[in-house]
Order: structure tokens, then C-alpha cells, then sequence
DNA sequence: TAGACGTAGA
DNA sequence: TCTACGTCTA
């Protein structure tokens, strides 16, 4: 028995294959996926910069998916507020963003998850209420990034990843509609 | 084995006792003190009018808690929202503040929840990293409500409830400070 | 679809 | 203190 620690790991999380299924942001922390609970973007600090872990990609964002091989990620940031009245503001290059320019550059790994909810004409006989999935879709690079205008008129970051070669292809479910 | 149904029933809620924590907010949607995850008033329809269940008095709000056996407590609605870029707005007499005012005119009870915040001096171990809690507080009655101008400079309701006598003293946290 | 006295992590 | 691609009920 070898205790890893998953919060600080780039990778793979051994026991998590591509394809496995989740229903809440609260389990993709306990296996080790994901380690937030509403944020998109997890990230690590390695040799004093952050390095992104993993991101979830459920569609809240503008996100376009080009393939099943290419993900177009938006940075987080920027966003009108609860608490405060926030007007939306130009995202900057900190937390999450920083994280995935970083690995960028370092070339690392970043664990991509999936959201999908269900649409009405599924036909999964669903048990519980919940009509939103997450599936592991394997490891990405992060290949380039940039900013757009997005629709409030702010920047916003984008960051173009492609899956890793070698990985088992991700069964993308039939029965379900992506965000 | 006789099974009530929770989300319908004014009053007590059998087995749970004055003085009994709670953990999470889910905790007392389950246990059937409370059926709402982020709602403060929770209420139900009888005869085609809504009236209150219950209540949870955490602190976000403005409230002010003159003594033990009384509350003040915000209404909700015209805050500022997440998704649109909403501006603060009054208070309107519906859903729950509505439910409030039917349960003054009817005289029915409302299980009163108070949620209170650890301390950085409290003395209490906690093994986990939660440092809110919640205590059953027992059953009130809504004795007046009004309108007042909240910080935003808008309409907020209040209503005055008064705990029922005879109940359990409730043991009032001494090792943690409410919010 | 909107609104809500949440919750954890940086 | 603030943010965050949540999650539920009405």
C-alpha cells in the first residue's frame, strides 16, 4: 500500500481509467481527479509556479469543442459577482489561467473531465434527480492560449488543448446531450 | 412504522429535539427539518395558501437577535444575482416572505434553525474543517413583520418571531460565537 | 429558468 | 476575503 498525494500530482490517477463516470464535482475530489468543488481549474505549485492539474469542462463557459481530441477552454475570472455588485472585468493572468500558461510552457499533463447533462430524450432510465455526468476523458497539453473578447466585452482566455496520443479511445455518450 | 411526509408538516418533526447540531444543510434536508439546500424559508401549500416550515437563521442576513426567544428575521429576495447583472431591488411579498405572513395570520409554527460559526477561540477539537453548524432551536410563531430600507437602500421585510413557551431551554453554544 | 442565510480552497 | 464550469427547489 503507497499513499500518493493526488492534490499535488500531474498525471493519471492510478484506479481512474478514461470513461469512468461521475456524478458530482464532490466525488471527482475524493478519487483525487479534481480537488474543487466548483471551480473549474485545479492547479499545483511545483518549484514555486502553478501548474494546472485538471479542469472540468461542463459547458458553463463558451467552450467550443472542436473534436473529441481538441478542447477549447475558457481561463475563469472576469464574471459579475453575488456578494459584491461586480461589473465583468477583464480576466487576468492569475490562479487557473496562470496555471494552464504555465503548463503550457512546462508541457506537462493536465487531467480533462467532461460534463454532460441529460437531455430530455435520453434514454437512461436515471434513478436520482441528477441529469449531470462527468467522465474522465484523459490527459491533454495545453498547446496554445490567447485572449478574445467575450460576451460581456471583456477579455477572456482561451486555451487550446489536445489529448494525448496513446489513450484509450473515450466512449462519448450517445444517449446524452452536451451542454 | 408510520412515515410522514416531512416537506408537508407544520410543527415538530419527530425525533429531532431542541438542542440537536447539524452539520450541513443537506444534513437537515434529509432529517426533514428544513427542505431547502441554500433557501433560508422553506414552506409548504395548505388549502391553496403557503405557509411556513421553517427557517434558517445563519447570519447572512441582517437579522437581529434581540434574545433567545426572539428573532428578527430578513425576508428574502432583491439581491444582487450571480447570472444576470442584477441590481439590488425590494423585497417582494412572495414565496417565502409571503409563507411567513400567512403563518402570522394563521398562527401556525415555524421550526426555527440557527446556524452559528466557530470561533478562532473556540476550545472545540474539530477533526473536520467545517466551522459552521447548525442547532434545532424549536418552534416559534411569526408575531409582526414590516417593511424596512436595507443597505442596499431597498425594501427588505422583517418579521418578529417569538419562541413558544414551554419548550426545552436551548443550550446557547458557549464555545463558539454566532455570525 | 431563476433564485437561494452553501461550501471549500486559494 | 474572495472566487468558483455546483446543486437544489419552486
Amino acid at each position: 500500500q503507497k499513499w500518493i498525494n493526488t492534490s499535488q500530482r500531474l498525471g493519471d490517477i492510478p484506479g481512474v481509467l478514461v470513461g469512468d463516470v461521475f456524478e458530482w464535482m464532490a466525488e471527482l475530489n475524493v478519487i483525487g481527479l479534481h480537488h474543487q468543488f466548483q471551480n473549474g481549474i485545479d492547479y499545483m505549485k511545483r518549484n514555486g509556479i502553478t501548474l494546472a492539474t485538471s479542469i472540468v469542462a461542463s459547458g458553463r463557459y463558451a467552450n467550443v469543442v472542436e473534436s473529441s481530441d481538441v478542447l477549447i477552454y475558457s481561463g475563469h475570472g472576469g464574471n459579475p459577482s453575488m456578494r459584491a455588485n461586480h461589473q465583468p472585468r477583464d480576466q487576468k493572468l492569475e490562479r487557473g489561467n496562470l496555471a494552464l500558461k504555465n503548463s503550457m510552457e512546462a508541457k506537462t499533463p493536465v487531467r480533462v473531465i467532461r460534463g454532460f447533462k441529460l437531455s430530455k430524450s435520453s434514454n437512461l432510465t436515471s434513478t436520482s434527480c441528477k441529469n449531470t455526468i462527468y467522465l474522465y476523458d484523459g490527459l491533454y497539453y495545453v498547446h496554445d492560449s490567447w485572449l478574445e473578447k467575450g460576451k460581456f466585452g471583456k477579455l477572456v482566455f482561451m486555451f487550446l488543448l489536445k489529448r494525448i496520443l496513446g489513450q484509450p479511445k473515450l466512449q462519448w455518450p450517445k444517449t446524452i446531450e452536451e451542454i
